[in-house]
DNA sequence: GTGAAAGCGCTAACAT
DNA sequence: ATGTTAGCGCTTTCAC
């Protein structure tokens, strides 16, 4: 090295160390002409942390968890952790990827729109590596933690501005019949409607992407009678399906088909669109996320945020 | 540990080792009770690389750009590489991400529609850091690596179908004025139209977002002689482009305006745009990154790669 | 085919 | 305020 101990440049790197300004001068400008770095990989194996997330993103169709990804990165950047990605779409768990992040020792985990198998989760508790889930809800409540958005209640204002425009007939696109979120926002959507006297909705599936939804709108709008209004289970769908009601239908957005998603996500507010949703504010989902996984140790958060939303009325919904 | 010794372990865990089989099925026993996994943190450290790619994203709301994350991510699993992924959307450089990367001894960095400063660029290289541009080239050439679409290629094909089309007045709306990307496509457009005998079209610049391309279009269309079509540097400004001529100036796509767009992303082929455009193909593209990436210590690979698309006609041109 | 010992680059406790 | 020493969890010669 330049003139000191192993010791004082490593004290020289870490800020609230006890170093004299002279000492830390020398080591920075040495590191400089050498081009050294401190090697945060050999850090992270003596302190016991590595500084990085891991990240696995369920669903990269949907800007939405684009956004909230962007957003993680410029708050993760602040707080100088990293993050290690895996997109896992077509996979019903996100286990595989988790095994590998396991083996890189992240401090944290975040399942964006994706969930992990009891069995890999509890192990995830052993290890000590808090889960954390964003936009879904872990099968098993013990311990982990999620943020989302207010599905029931945004589910429910959906419904209840459907019928105050005068829809009678709302029918329901479900996303993936097994995640949580769907299945929360159909569950609300439903008892509203019954609660009103309404009939039960007409349910199909479109599996959260476009292929899906367009086939589900199809058979929605061949039934008979035919549904006057349809709640998707989020924007991304109800973009595909407005496109059919329009495109291959003929039909009027707004006055002879309403159509309304939730998300409130890059897309909705487009003049092509112009679609009635309930938004999920990604900014403070992630504030949500980031005081959890950077307060590591601590655990005082409660262990399900749920962030409300507000209802957008746009033009889709307006009779 | 469970009977053997530590190397047996680490023999246990790695590939083409010499040992028995029956050892190796007591370790990963024994391993499975405990609850064990190799550290990787620490492997790296001993065998000099670690196994992570670098990867800075500059565009997120592009979607063409999740898509090749999503393609990368996937090759990168089945090669058990894992990504350190940042989003540096705002900034100029990607230097502070790569900074920080740089510490986390990252086998490679790639860019995605962003760039490097030489210094830093310089930097990897000294380090040893392979440095892959990813719709992007360097200012600099030497030594460093690109994939890009065939920018120039796709501007004068669109070129040429727009005057064939029968427009005679094509403008271009540019997106980073300071990204190669842009660049390319304007010149090459340029050069097609004037060698044609068509005047130097009128240029905007939209910066690759939806705003900037919103303004500009607004600008284009208030020009006067007003262009008869507009080729955007990109189809996600292209379907902004389309808003505004089609919902506020009251235009008929295709015969009143042509409007063409650059990547065939996501989007693009939608029924509400339905955009000609250039494609850039997203699979070829990220395995020609992957080769290089994957095949690290060999550096045979030319160090530009162009991959061709093709010219995809559609309604918005069409008159 | 397996074990012993050394060392990757760092931080932490202790001594100075 | 600085240097010394030990050790984080692994891979790797080198014996056996």
């Amino acid at each position: 090295v330049a003139g000191v101990s192993q010791a004082a440049v490593s004290r020289a790197f870490t800020p609230g160390a006890s170093i004299s300004k002279a000492t830390q001068d020398k080591v920075v400008g040495a590191a400089k002409t050498l081009g050294y770095r401190p090697n945060l990989l050999a850090r992270s194996l003596i302190m016991g942390q590595s500084g990085i997330v891991g990240v696995v993103l369920g669903d990269t169709r949907n800007p939405y968890f684009i956004s909230a990804l962007d957003a993680l990165s410029a708050r993760f950047s602040k707080a100088r952790k990293q993050m290690l990605v895996f997109t896992a779409v077509g996979a019903a768990y996100a286990d595989l990827h988790v095994e590998d992040l396991l083996r890189y020792r992240v401090d944290a985990l975040l399942l964006m729109a994706t969930a992990l198998s009891s069995k890999l989760a509890e192990q995830c508790r052993d290890v000590g590596v808090p889960v954390v889930y964003f936009a879904r809800r872990p099968q098993r409540t013990n311990g982990f933690v999620s943020v989302t958005g207010n599905n029931k209640e945004g589910a429910r204002q959906i419904a209840a501005h459907l019928l105050q425009q005068g829809y009678r007939r709302p029918a329901f696109m479900a996303g993936l019949p097994e995640s949580s979120t769907s299945r929360e926002r159909e569950t609300a959507f439903t008892a509203y409607l019954t609660s009103e006297g309404v009939p039960k909705p007409e349910v199909e599936v479109g599996n959260y992407n476009r292929e899906g939804a367009t086939l589900a709108m199809r058979r929605l709008l061949m039934r008979d009678p035919r549904p006057d209004s349809i709640f998707c289970a989020n924007d991304y769908m109800a973009m595909a399906a407005l496109e059919v009601a329009r495109y291959e239908f003929g039909l009027k957005i707004g006055s002879e088909i309403g159509i309304a998603g939730f998300g409130d996500t890059a897309g909705a507010s487009w003049r092509s669109f112009d679609l009635t949703t309930y938004s999920q504010p990604v900014e403070e989902m992630i504030e949500a996320v980031t005081d959890i996984l950077l307060s590591v140790p601590v655990r005082t958060k409660p262990a399900h945020t749920v962030v409300d939303g507000v209802l957008v009325p746009r033009g889709s919904t307006r009779r």
